[in-house]
DNA sequence: CACATTAGTGAACACTTGTACACATGGATA
DNA sequence: TATCCATGTGTACAAGTGTTCACTAATGTG
């Protein structure tokens, strides 16, 4: 019989998620997954899963814990990296493509849950967007760059210059990671939009 | 045995196509979906499915075409129904959010699309935003609403209109058909969404 | 009318799937 | 040291999967 050796705790967890990652990395969908391709893709034995995960869905749903934790750290690169207020955009549109690319796979399940099959993984990813939105709202705030917004009317901007980058994500990862005109003209578009709407969040009141 | 009447041709592909929107509407996402459950659903056997399509990834791309068509006719109503340029805005979210409400397993089969697995069904896809953003820019030329801009500056305006209505989309169908009042909340957010691009629009020469 | 084509059927195939069960083992705890 | 429990393993099974095959009835074409 195999070894059965424990190594360190909850390694085995960890496996199991990265090796869903690792499938949606090479191109499947998270929904199309099963407990026994997961397993099989760790090195594991089917019944482990159990162990760990009460279904595909919890599996999800602990990823999107995780995709958290990716988004606070590339909040935490933008807000240390901003040198000029005017370059702002730009250097916070490179940072973020940088992060994507790091970490394909977890940010080709975020772009997947979001229409994805497990309403509670779909919400999850919302909150997160809503609260990088907040957080967005708040260093704006912070850096007076938008004192003549109301609060609503912040929000609304920050909603949707995260939906912008959100979006650009989707082309981003559907073209390949090595292809760095593509994502020079990605990165060049997605700069663009968001000045786009900070220019009409400039003008938002004398027209609002 | 059955009877095995053959009615009008090309009546089981409409089944077909139609049993896979069917399961998409009922909270499925498409790339988890078999050729076994969607004949099935269809009232059909499994074998009838080879005559008409080569696997899911096929039926999938000719329900990409057919999303054409209804994205057309959406088109044209709002062509239409454009009372005044004023209300222009506020009237086309109206009408978007009304054949979205009327075709929703359309809209989700093409929210899911996107990120989804086959990628020739994204290609798909983003295609017809492609289209649909063109012909947005070509309908704001012709209004001379925008003079001012380049042509690709419009360009770029019109695909950032076209992506945040589609992430509306993915909100849209996340709340119950039936919740007005959510629905109502996407309309105004959305209409706002557009207003601020285009009060950007309107004065991104001088920023840009 | 004869005939080829199309579009339907059911049975069978070799696999894969999710899940249950009994069992083993290492580390923490008492 | 003795015990417990979290975590690992192998086996088993019923159900579901994609696909092939041979067969049949309706339709369009000569």
């Amino acid at each position: 019989m195999a070894e059965k050796q424990r190594r360190k705790p909850g390694e085995t967890r960890e496996k199991l998620m990265s090796a869903a990652l690792t499938l949606v990395g090479k191109g499947r969908h998270f929904a199309s997954l099963g407990i026994r391709e997961v397993t099989r893709q760790a090195g594991v034995v089917p019944t482990s899963f159990y162990r760990h995960f009460r279904n595909m869905d919890d599996l999800g749903l602990q990823l999107v814990d995780e995709l958290g934790l990716v988004l606070r750290r590339m909040m935490r690169e933008a807000r240390a990296n901003v040198s000029q207020a005017d370059k702002l955009i730009e250097e916070s549109v490179a940072i973020f493509i940088s992060h994507a690319q790091a970490n394909r796979s977890f940010f080709l399940f975020m772009a997947q849950g979001l229409a994805g099959e497990s309403r509670a993984v779909q919400e999850g990813i919302r909150s997160e967007m809503r609260f990088f939105a907040s957080e967005l709202a708040n260093d704006l705030r912070r850096l007076r760059l938008v004192d003549h917004l109301s609060d609503q009317d912040l929000d609304m901007t920050c909603d949707l210059v995260v939906r912008s980058v959100a979006f650009s994500l989707t082309d981003l990862l559907g073209v390949s990671a090595d292809d760095d005109y593509q994502i020079e003209q990605i990165r060049k578009r997605t700069t663009r939009f968001l000045q786009l709407i900070f220019v009409g969040a400039a003008h938002w009141q004398s027209a609002g």
